[in-house]
DNA sequence: GTGCTGCTTCGACGCATGTCAACATAGACG
DNA sequence: CGTCTATGTTGACATGCGTCGAAGCAGCAC
């Protein structure tokens, strides 16, 4: 069944504005800021696990379920191990619904990310 | 020798929005995207090359010599190693002044993986 | 020229990671 | 209960990657 929240992605003002870190421009980073947002892009560093990702933000309701998405190339195990890692880094959120499991991207996580690729505009 | 062939995933031509890949959010990547945006992210998913990054793209002028950035922690072969690292995953671009050189940020490169996290809006 | 400084490259070490086959777990269905 | 399907976990392997010291190059100063 298709529910009525179709657009998880689009939080208006509930997040509250990712509190990673600044925009990559802004200045030099200070090692922890590094360390996490380091810790993201390491996370999409992987092809296979950025087509995880890219299946799951852009399927239907912004969520997948893992029967879905067994055509990446590698093995069920090494998806379920690519899974785990997107979960371990934020950015994927995994619920159980009877046999399936599905997947969903972490809202505020594009938002965040999008935050740190930001150019400096002039205001 | 100065090869040209340094700057596998952006072709100087037309640098016009780079044309890598669409919003992770629109459609599941094809192998090739995701080979390409991951390579981005990989060259990002270290704390040192991200706050080398950050340290150039945040410097005055959007340039850095390297003597400026000697304080991440790391020897500077280590630094230098990293800052090749990023050069050829197309972040940045090198040139040699007189004694020292200077990196500073592909223009196009933030533009292109802003893009990759586009929030798919409203229409 | 000789020396000095800044940066890169080389070689090597150790740790992290991607991958798979095999096994284990969770729920559904009889 | 037993069995079947759907995921996750474990162990092992090979490869990749970050790190360093040492050596090599490129300009500047003298």
């Amino acid at each position: 069944m298709s529910n009525a929240k179709v657009l998880p992605l689009l939080e208006p003002a509930d997040e509250g504005a990712a509190p990673c870190c600044p925009p990559l421009t802004e200045r030099p980073f200070s090692p922890e800021e590094a360390e996490t947002a380091a810790r993201m892009f390491k996370a999409l560093g992987d092809p296979v696990r950025l087509r995880l990702f890219s299946l799951v933000a852009s399927h239907e309701g912004g969520e997948a379920c893992v029967c879905d998405i067994s055509d990446v190339g590698v093995s069920q195990p090494t998806v379920s191990h690519h899974l785990k890692k997107l979960k371990e880094a934020g950015l994927l959120a995994s619920e159980r619904r009877g046999t399936w499991v599905y997947y969903r991207v972490e809202p505020s996580v594009l938002a965040a990310m999008g935050q740190l690729l930001t150019v400096r505009s002039v205001a």
